[in-house]
DNA sequence: ATAGGGTTAG
């Protein structure tokens, strides 16, 4: 028979280091707390250094209260140990993590001497923290009291300055840098790449990358990141390809930046999956994102239920493509389960689900919402009142929206486009114009190419055409006229106030017109009566090679309706579904329907919405009841005002169509009964309101 | 040091 001898540890204080630098590392999942009670509870004495090592090990730990914190400085303070600077940096740590920037503050005022890691220190936990100024006015402190910047230093600075726009401190961290030398420094110079990329200044950063000999993974990055936030997605991938062809290690940062890019996504997922990074979070959230961008809900779902955590952007992406598209019951579940995981939702999350908001049936889902972001403090985002400012000018309820731009602390530029545009697109154009002329008078903004592409549409619907050439006149000042979004509102102006010729100069004056470019100028002459221009000009695009939308083709089948051309709107109609892939809308529908109702087509139009995947509404069958009343249709219209009726028996418009039908057939007594049913309804035809 | 989800426009 054995015995075993039980195995007793020897316990010295560095016994208890290294498991508190396992701590450090995540080796172990035991929280530093208990292994310092442990020790305290052993007769040992902690030293500066388990101090030291101890707030370390708190700082990465997510476990750890204020209280604990206060408790551990009490400690400090009775043991004497907080005469040691790097103990009190540590401490410094802690509080800059936990977000205690104020007794961080403290602390460091009371140092009686200082660093220049406890320097770095407090600078990055002023930017960590969102008070990037006074991280900045640190800096200068340190420089005035003579202590010289190290490279951290540099590095804690970089990124806030291109983030907040902060152009001019960057340029002269660069020059501190080439001064003191730390230019050479891999990471310094990493950091000012990345720095010119996101101020706009990506020549700079295409230098300082070109010179640089000691590329890193990380440089490589850098500048795939820098082209890719400037959507230059060729140039992305051309840097991904040199750095493949000099073997360098790519890293899960790689992957993330070439899926920003929008560079296709299949031959990276495989990537993924070859270099073993399918159970990196980030990289497999990115993927995520990447097939919800382009629609492949499914994907994207499968995958993220494959993933090992679950990611709040993850999620998000999801919820976002889902709201986009309108699917809003299954956004919500989405939604939910972001609660059910006790994620944070940031504003991010919750712009999201409110951009999906549009229909008036959405109104209880986006009330509830604007309550949470009350609730959770998250209306204090200038993210979120922009969110909501637009969802309830789609409900056109410009009061509220006026409500919440007035609760803005700080106004951006984007706070009032969105006020003005919300206004023009609840049909309160004249309100968008008084919101502007007091972001003239108070703002100190400029107007930019939104700004005035919102007001030119508030100009189409006031009809106000002078407005619009001051505006148009304000656009050539200040170089919009390459502006997709500015030339189309202008096209869409001048047709809407009746001045074509206006529309077509600038059209003309436009080098490579879009798409939607192309569909303003198409409307524009089927609304100015020049039916056969725009087919014309519905050929020459499709001629030079750009693609038509449902848009194009609701202009298309506009001019074929008041051109009352048959056979064109036929081939259009079959070269959108069949060649485009588009499938029509109401709208086309009704069109359609017109189209062929005017050319007595009857049983080919009723065929048409007998074969429709959607519900006809009442515009699709009036569009075939007033051909039936322009050719005294009197039993195909009996049918669809029966099928209008049992749509919606308040519209009153119908009752009047019905009872001309009966007139211009001089059949009194249905005229008398017509009339009656309207007024037993309560709808007598004065429903519709002229603003002229 | 590099990074993923987002608000305004015809």
């Amino acid at each position: 028979m054995r015995i075993t001898k039980p195995i007793t540890l020897y316990r010295d204080l560095s016994y208890f280091h290294s498991l508190l630098k396992s701590c450090i590392h995540g080796e172990i999942s035991s929280s530093p707390i208990t292994i310092f009670r442990d020790l305290l509870r052993s007769s040992l004495t902690p030293n500066h250094f388990t101090m030291s090592i101890f707030l370390q090990a708190t700082t990465t730990s997510l476990n750890s209260f204020k209280l604990q914190v206060e408790q551990v400085q009490t400690h400090l303070t009775k043991s004497g140990l907080d005469r040691f600077v790097y103990v009190k940096t540590s401490l410094l740590n802690l509080y800059l993590k936990k977000g205690c920037v104020t007794s961080a503050q403290m602390l460091f005022d009371e140092m009686p001497e200082r660093d220049t890691v406890v320097w770095n220190a407090l600078i990055c936990g002023y930017s960590r923290n969102g008070y990037e100024c006074d991280a900045w006015k640190l800096f200068i402190v340190m420089l005035q009291q003579g202590f010289s910047p190290s490279a951290t230093t540099l590095v804690n600075l970089l990124p806030f300055c291109g983030q907040c726009g902060f152009v001019s401190q960057g340029r002269s961290v660069h020059g501190v840098a080439a001064k003191s030398g730390l230019e050479l420094d891999s990471q310094v110079k990493n950091a000012l790449i990345s720095f010119y990329s996101k101020c706009a200044e990506l020549g700079s950063a295409e230098v300082l990358f070109r010179e640089m000999k000691d590329k890193s993974t990380v440089s490589w990055n850098t500048m795939i990141g820098a082209y890719s936030q400037s959507g230059l997605q060729e140039e992305a991938i051309t840097v991904f390809k040199n750095m493949f062809e000099k073997n360098v290690e790519i890293s899960p940062v790689t992957i993330i930046n070439l899926l920003s890019a929008h560079v296709s996504h299949e031959p990276l997922h495989c990537l993924v999956v070859k270099c073993g990074m399918v159970n990196d979070i980030s990289v497999v959230t990115s993927l995520v994102c990447a097939y919800s961008r382009c629609g492949c809900l499914v994907s994207a779902e499968r995958l993220y239920a494959s993933a090992k955590q679950d990611s709040i952007v993850g999620l998000t992406s999801i919820v976002s493509c889902y709201a986009e598209k309108g699917d809003m019951d299954i956004a919500v579940v989405y939604f939910s389960k972001t609660r059910q995981l006790c994620m944070k939702i940031d504003a991010v999350a919750l712009v999201g689900i409110l951009h999906g908001c549009k229909k008036s049936s959405h109104i209880d889902i986006g009330m509830s919402l604007h309550g949470y972001a009350i609730k959770s403090g998250l209306c204090t985002k200038t993210l979120v009142v922009n969110g909501l400012i637009t969802m309830y000018s789609k409900f056109d309820d410009v009061e509220t929206v006026l409500f919440l731009f007035e609760q803005l602390q700080e106004t951006p530029l984007i706070s009032w486009n969105s006020v003005i545009s919300g206004c023009v697109q609840s049909g309160r154009a004249s309100t968008a114009f008084e919101v502007f002329h007091q972001m003239m008078l108070t703002g100190g903004l400029l107007p930019d190419a939104i700004t005035i592409a919102s007001l030119l549409a508030g100009c189409s619907q006031l009809c106000c055409l002078n407005l619009g050439k001051e505006l148009h006149g304000y656009t050539l000042r200040n170089n919009f006229e390459n502006e997709n979004f500015v030339c189309t509102a202008l096209i869409d102006m001048y047709a809407k106030c009746g001045n074509e010729v206006q529309a077509e100069s600038v059209f003309k004056s436009i080098k490579a017109p879009c798409t939607a470019t192309w569909n303003s100028m198409i409307s524009g002459y089927s609304l100015s009566g020049l039916q056969h221009r725009a087919l014309s000009c519905y050929l020459e695009m499709r001629e030079k090679g750009l693609k038509p939308d449902e848009i194009t083709f609701l202009g298309v089948l506009s001019a074929c309706n008041h051109g009352g051309f048959v056979d064109e709107g036929k081939i259009c109609f079959r070269a959108m579904i069949k060649e485009f892939g588009i499938s029509p809308t109401l709208q086309h529908y009704a069109l359609m329907v017109g189209l062929l109702g005017r050319a007595c087509l009857f049983t080919e139009a009723l065929y048409l919405i007998w074969k429709m995947d959607i519900k006809p509404d009442s515009a699709v069958w009036g569009a075939l009841l007033s051909a039936c009343i322009i050719h005294r249709e009197l039993e195909v219209g009996e049918y669809v005002a029966r099928k209008m009726f049992m749509l919606d028996y308040k519209n009153g418009g119908l009752y009047v169509l019905m009872s001309n039908l009966y007139a211009t057939e001089a059949m009194w007594d249905d005229v008398v009964r017509v009339r009656n049913m309207m007024k037993d309804n309560g709808y007598d035809g004065y429903l519709g309101v002229s603003q002229i």
